[in-house]
DNA sequence: ATGAAAGCGCTAACAT
DNA sequence: ATGTTAGCGCTTTCAT
């Protein structure tokens, strides 16, 4: 059974390809092409499945009607669940996802989006990492929809989805404070990333709000987890007044969690403990552990639907979307 | 600045567009391009920028260097961590992954695997709902490589690579009888996959061996959490004797956990607990549970490479390549 | 050793 | 109201 082509449709029926590619694409009204037209060409190529190939459409079109995703990791929950979201919207709206991980690393990144583009990819999805600035850039001067999430590029200009980073470390950095800790320390990463930046900035402002002392460990995103794992050890070790910690994502929180366990130290007796981001492990674990929750289905629901929205031109107006979305607090058992 | 073609650049080197279609194929020597000649053209190509359309390739082709993920929920972990393997492997090997979450829905996998060959995806990657024996002979009948993981489809001969699920169940259940336990539950989904029929079996040889009596809870796949949760507390509550509980999956395994602790019963002293697939949360729990861990990564590399090899055309021969991994036992806290 | 031209399957401007 | 035809950018056969 060979493929069918709009050409052995139109042979079959002996009219015109023409034809029958306006009728297939609903432009047959606007054509005045008769009603038992339309009705014999839809009940036969129904009759035979013919299914226009894709890849002419989108030769000649130049829309692939293809969208591009390239989150950090894809075996991160917070971000394959997000994917999982993006993938069921725009396929509800005939958009297939190709996607791919960045590892958070610029030339991997750079090389992805020349494939996508390579690709026809009709709009972008992307965390960017640092140093992408020029690609995107790109992207957008060639009339391309991109949307951002979870960090934005400072100086780039674009649509992008966020949470409220600093007001939520902020405010887990208060409930501390007000709990009656002291010696809080943020550990996070050494990045400039916009959501580190402000995550770092919330805790700062509270610490200092409150004329209490930060104490801030960063350490290398790209060292694997045994060598982050002795790093939080060593600072938590060598810092034997800290009765608080705050980290700074999902990734960090277990990793803290591994120390505790392993050390001995007792949550939140010995040191208290809430994290960014919630995850499963910090409901279930014991004590519960306070996370700051981002709402992921919010997010998700955002960012697809601003480049779905680029994609058929809404709004026309050309005013870039930035939306910041609230997080939320919540308070288990891992303070006392 | 417009995209140029390769029309672009054999007029501006004025040449044919078919010596240097030639040149970037590779096929200068075959067809005896002079070495000046290739230079001249690979310098200019460099310069400028130029990338071939691999639209327009694909159309020409037939070939999209493009391999199609479809996987029960890349939310799930054990799915997300698989597709993360696989896609980095394919990347590197020049394709790209296009995916979709099936959602073990049959009908939705009929939908996407018809979008797929649309598409002209080249190869197929797929963890197969029941029901989709048909669709998945017709791609193979049309000579696409497919490659089945998790779970099989009896009667369809295919490429695939499993887990010994058998075994590992039955190994896990022999370690409870071992330990004493007497009334041993194994809670899975009403489900006819293999996966899960496999899995069941493993427990049941173990119990009938020893004498003891199988009790085995099959909940709904297609239910939400709470009324999942809800169905395995009443059983639980109603079967006072149960002093051991093997767990099918990560998804049942964690609901278990929730379960247990909303109940106040206690790991292991009210009941043991055993779950299919490890998980980060099991590793911190308290106690920490024992887990049937799969080898993800060997899964997924097995998986691409049996892929990878059908499109090079790699192994000439016709039989089908079945892999059947071994998993380890965990053996930590939730027995006595 | 290099080039002309057909054709992959589709859309759309331009006839009629 | 329907058909003719020229591409979209590429590969590849056939000619020179």
């Amino acid at each position: 059974m060979k493929k069918l082509s709009i050409v052995d449709i139109a042979n079959s029926l002996n009219i015109s390809k023409t034809t029958v590619s306006f009728i297939l694409n609903g432009r047959a009204r606007e054509k005045r092409i008769s009603d038992e037209m339309i009705e014999r060409v839809l009940k036969y190529v129904n009759e035979v499945g013919y299914k226009p190939n894709t890849l002419a459409k989108s030769l000649r079109t130049g829309k692939s009607h293809t969208i591009g995703l390239l989150v950090q990791d894809i075996s991160n929950h917070f971000f394959a669940a997000i994917a999982r979201q993006i993938e069921d919207r725009a396929y509800k709206n005939g958009y297939k996802i190709i996607y791919s991980s960045t590892d958070n690393d610029t030339r991997k990144t750079k090389e992805l989006i020349a494939l996508f583009r390579d690709q026809h990819v009709d709009g972008y999805i992307i965390v960017p990492p640092l140093g992408i600035e020029a690609d995107i850039e790109d992207l957008i001067a060639d009339g391309f929809p991109v949307v951002l999430f979870d960090r934005y590029l400072p100086g780039v200009e674009t649509d992008h989805v966020l949470v409220d980073n600093l007001f939520s470390t902020y405010n887990a950095t208060r409930l501390l404070i007000d709990k009656g800790y002291e010696h809080i320390a943020f550990i996070s990463y050494e990045s400039t990333q916009t959501q580190m930046e402000h995550r770092k900035q919330g805790y700062r402002k509270a610490i200092e709000e409150s004329k209490l002392k930060p104490n801030i460990l960063e350490v290398d995103f790209y060292k694997e987890e045994k060598l982050i794992i002795e790093e939080i050890r060593s600072f938590i070790l060598n810092n034997k007044n800290i009765d608080a910690v705050l980290f700074g994502n999902n990734y960090l929180g277990t990793c803290g969690l591994k120390v505790f366990r392993s050390s001995g130290i007792k949550i939140p007796d010995d040191i208290a403990l809430i994290s960014f981001d919630d995850l499963e492990v910090f409901e279930l674990y014991t004590p519960e552990i306070t996370a700051i929750a981002q709402p992921v289905e919010a997010i998700a629901e955002e960012v697809i639907t601003i480049l779905l929205n680029r994609l058929n031109n809404v709004p026309k107006d050309d005013s870039k979307q930035q939306v910041t979305l609230a997080t939320e607090l919540k308070i288990r058992k891992s303070t006392r």
